[in-house]
DNA sequence: ATTGGTAATATGTCTAGACATAATGAGGCA
DNA sequence: TGCCTCATTATGTCTAGACATATTACCAAT
């Protein structure tokens, strides 16, 4: 129990100032006291105010301009946070047994598919693999990647059997720029024999594609069962 | 141009660290040098130090723990952020007019749906609406709103023939606890009619859950065309 | 009325030092 | 060997004060 006699901290004041922007002490657009005035009233330093003020701007609740002050955002154009998951560390948290398997492993070109144009350099030789991540035997979700070869020709050397290639890119390629869609799609063939779903069924997708040094790297779809979805609380 | 004469900033020191992170100077799960150590080696405060080594951490970048020190995280579950976007700015940001319709208004109980169990008490009353979002007239986002008649009963007197639930509800609901969805589904009736798509194609949709103090306020489903997607970079 | 310059001001960031707290690892004991 | 205790240590947070910087508001000149 936090005694009451202990310093605030900067998560009290952020507690604090939440609580009287929800029941509206002060309302949306409303400009709140200046940092040392709201020091003053908490009986803290300067800094520590600072720290839940800029906090609660960089979660969207706030906003700030120097000289204007701080305010309310209106219209709160919340970011969430969600967390981008790894397909074996979900399916293990979840308490089932991970399983990997190897579908096709085939080398393409970066125009065998129209919407690769835009990812790869043009006619760039891709290494292109469909893999299916089961949760306690069962399909749970369904990858549709290509690699530069370009770019990763180690990749060649991999036979990703048994390793999957998140992994092994994990392990291979240093931390490098990603763009992360959501989407929705209609099944269609392999991932509907691999899912064991009908063709057009609607299935929640997560394409991601990666980059390093402004060259692509890999990109990669991977569908889930309907039913699926990606859940953010705040 | 920075002055090189001038101090490091956290950012610079941020930048540094995330250097030596891509490069692998600093490979995965390596332990860092500890800050004390970081801020004599970067001629800073550890506070400096303090604030870089804390931000990459809430990035996902790193991983901290009291006396064990700070390591690059070997599997990156990197969070990424997404904006919630508010449709009327959206498209008027896309350049567009935005323009609202409403389809239908009506009231109901919460066991209208099975799937509203979950979500609402048990025979609620509720106010069903239907909306649609254009942007230059043509249908851009449907919307299938449920609120509370027992939590906000001045619902019944608003009209939302011009202006949307959304917008009612940032000016007569306090800030509130919300849990947002990303998921895809296959388009049936009125969505198909009013988007104008067939059905069982493949929809984006956002669902949102809004609470004030336990009690649950509205639940929304926003349909979006075929192709839609969120993205984010990191 | 419009423009341009300037002082005032709130936020942004840094410093140096302090104490709090969680977690580890070593040593002692059963 | 295995378990508990405790000192050590790295991070977590706060303070008080300082300077930097963006932006506004006001005043003067056009």
């Amino acid at each position: 129990m936090p005694d009451a006699n202990d310093r605030l901290t900067y998560r009290d004041i952020k507690a604090d100032i939440m609580a009287r922007i929800q029941n509206r002490r002060w309302g949306p657009d409303q400009v709140l006291p200046a940092e040392v005035e709201l020091a003053a009233s908490y009986g803290c330093a300067r800094a520590t105010v600072n720290r839940a003020l800029t906090e609660l701007t960089d979660e969207g609740i706030l906003e700030r301009r120097r000289k204007a002050g701080t305010r309310v955002r209106a219209a709160p154009l919340r970011a969430a946070r969600f967390e981008i998951p790894i397909v074996r560390r979900q399916i293990e948290e979840a308490g089932a047994v991970y399983d990997y398997r190897l579908i096709s492993r085939a080398e393409c070109r970066a125009d065998a598919e129209p919407r690769l144009g835009g990812v790869f350099a043009a006619g760039e030789p891709l290494l292109h693999l469909h893999c299916l991540h089961l949760a306690d035997d069962r399909p749970f979700q369904f990858e549709n990647r290509f690699i530069s070869l370009a770019a990763l020709p180690q990749a060649r050397d991999a036979a990703f059997d048994h390793l999957g290639p998140n992994e092994w890119l994990v392990s291979a390629v240093p931390y490098s720029e990603v763009e992360v869609s959501f989407l929705a799609l209609g099944a269609e063939a392999p991932v509907t024999t691999q899912l064991g779903v009908e063709p057009g069924q609607a299935l929640f997708c997560m394409e991601r594609t990666t980059w390093w040094e402004g060259r692509t790297l890999t990109n990669v779809r991977l569908f889930h069962l309907p039913g699926y979805r990606m859940t953010t609380r705040y």
